[in-house]
DNA sequence: ATGTCC
């Protein structure tokens, strides 16, 4: 406890305000300066006690002179707008406060148009987790989250469920040769396979992307860690679908949730960096930095972002490929949606830029895969098409225990005894991804079930995660 | 989410 970080809540019970001061004050304290948690504690004390006497300070200048003028407008800040339109709210009962007003702060963007909650919404960084936001002629790199282009990959197997039971081992096997899990983790030089995406001339266009190149190529393929999986289980179709052409029955299937690892990540940050020095925003929206789609910077984070996209996408073909050629078995269809996107798409009749950070896409007849956890049931789900989700749906069950909640309350015997009861084999994961940590996905479907039909459910049975060993510091 | 902030 002695070396826990200096957060909000520390500065606030000193005394400190939500203000400006507050974010500088955080800002000072996540560089450190050579100062023990303590001493940064008793020196925001003493800067508010008296910032006079900081306020040439090497350190603590700016906190200084944003106590001594907390008024002092910056010019270049963009003014939010006061009120705005209402926004949809599904699963209102199950939403914590916190990720309604960080929706009511992007709502209030001069370039907002309309926005929605999920029904697995959780406070996020900027916009929450399971918000979507319409905006015009304007695109937030934080709105689009950190994990640009992460998404949900399913392939259906033209064999049999009952392969999970009797070919059990096998099926472990090839989940544990053809994936790779961890932060910064990717593949060995022998093993790296070539794909087009790297052929993507913003790679020869954009220095930094330049350097990212071949941590690219390695981790092409791999899965990283949080939350993402790679998994077998069973797809239950009730009955025949025909658009798929998959008759009624019980198949295995591979599902895989991972995003644009490294690559994506330093898109994400390099794009953000640079959309809060472009768009200087009050406090409470300053993480929502926007850069107009007429701009260079703009055109250059979109350009960016697709290829953060292409590439998760590339990601998940390379697992997907290897499986099926492993399986050496037909597949009979192949389904993918991403969240952590923006769209240019069609609203009430005008082009919008709809960003979904941890949003399923739901247009009328469009596809796409909902989790549950890992001891609950996934669905395969086509969109309904409903203008006031934006044409979304929950990305997932939603988490209901922080990471630290989780590690701190849960008890691993729980949640074997829970894996057991289900029949799901574990590969790596800790108690953080525990299913006892996410919302009951059927309270959350149905809260949905205006946003989305339901047409398939996927159970899994073997599932690999990161292993958290692998960070211990 | 990511191998730890220019």
């Amino acid at each position: 406890m002695e070396n826990k970080r200096i957060n909000g809540n520390d500065l606030l019970a000193l005394g400190y305000k939500e203000n400006r001061a507050l974010g500088i004050a955080l800002k000072i304290n996540s560089k450190r300066h050579g100062l023990k948690r303590d001493e940064m504690l008793q020196k925001f004390k003493e800067v508010l006690a008296d910032p006079e006497s900081f306020s040439e300070d090497a350190i603590f200048e700016p906190l200084a002179k944003a106590l001594l003028f907390p008024e002092e407008k910056d010019t270049n800040i963009i003014p939010l707008k006061e009120s705005t339109d209402a926004y949809a709210v599904y699963g209102e009962e199950h939403i914590e406060e916190g990720a309604r007003k960080q929706m009511d702060v992007a709502m209030r963007l001069p370039v907002s148009v309309a926005g929605a909650l999920m029904p697995d919404a959780h406070q996020g960084y900027g916009l929450p987790i399971g918000g979507v936001l319409a905006t015009e002629n304007a695109i937030i790199p934080y709105a689009v989250g950190v994990d640009i282009g992460c998404r949900m990959a399913l392939s259906i197997f033209d064999m049999e469920d009952v392969a999970l039971l009797e070919k059990h081992d096998w099926l472990k096997k090839i989940i544990l040769q053809n994936t790779r899990f961890g932060a910064g983790n990717g593949f060995l030089k022998h093993e790296r396979l070539d794909h087009e995406v790297l052929e993507n001339p913003l790679f020869q266009e954009i220095p930094f992307i330049s350097n990212l190149k071949d941590k690219a190529w390695t981790q092409l393929g791999s899965s990283g860690g949080g939350n993402h999986f790679v998994e077998f289980g069973s797809i239950n179709f009730e009955q025949e679908d025909q658009e798929l052409g998959i008759p009624a029955g019980k198949y295995l299937a591979l599902l895989t949730h991972s995003g644009s690892r490294g690559l994506g990540a330093t898109i994400a940050g390099h794009y953000t960096k640079l959309a809060k020095e472009l768009c200087k925003l009050p406090y409470q929206a300053q993480h929502l930095a926007y850069l107009g789609m007429d701009t260079e910077a703009g055109q250059e984070y979109w350009n960016a972002m697709n290829l953060a996209g292409d590439y998760a996408s590339a990601c998940h073909e390379v697992i997907h490929e290897k499986v099926l050629k492993d399986l050496g078995v037909d597949r009979m269809a192949k389904i993918e949606n991403h969240h952590n996107f923006a769209w240019k798409e069609q609203y009430k009749g005008k082009e919008l830029m709809v960003h979904r950070k941890g949003a399923t896409p739901a247009a009328e007849g469009v596809l796409g895969i909902i989790p549950g956890s890992m001891a609950s049931d996934g669905f395969l789900v086509r969109g309904k098409g409903v203008e006031s989700s934006i044409n979304s749906a929950s990305h997932g069950a939603g988490r209901q225990m922080s990471r630290t909640q989780a590690i701190k309350n849960l008890k691993k015997q729980d949640m074997l005894q829970m894996l057991n009861d289900q029949g799901v084999t574990l590969i790596g994961s800790n108690m953080d991804e525990a299913p006892m940590a996410y919302k009951d996905i059927h309270t959350v479907m149905a809260a949905q079930e205006d946003l989305v039909d339901i047409v398939a459910n996927f159970s899994p049975k073997i599932v690999r995660m990161a292993d958290d060993g692998s960070r211990e510091d």
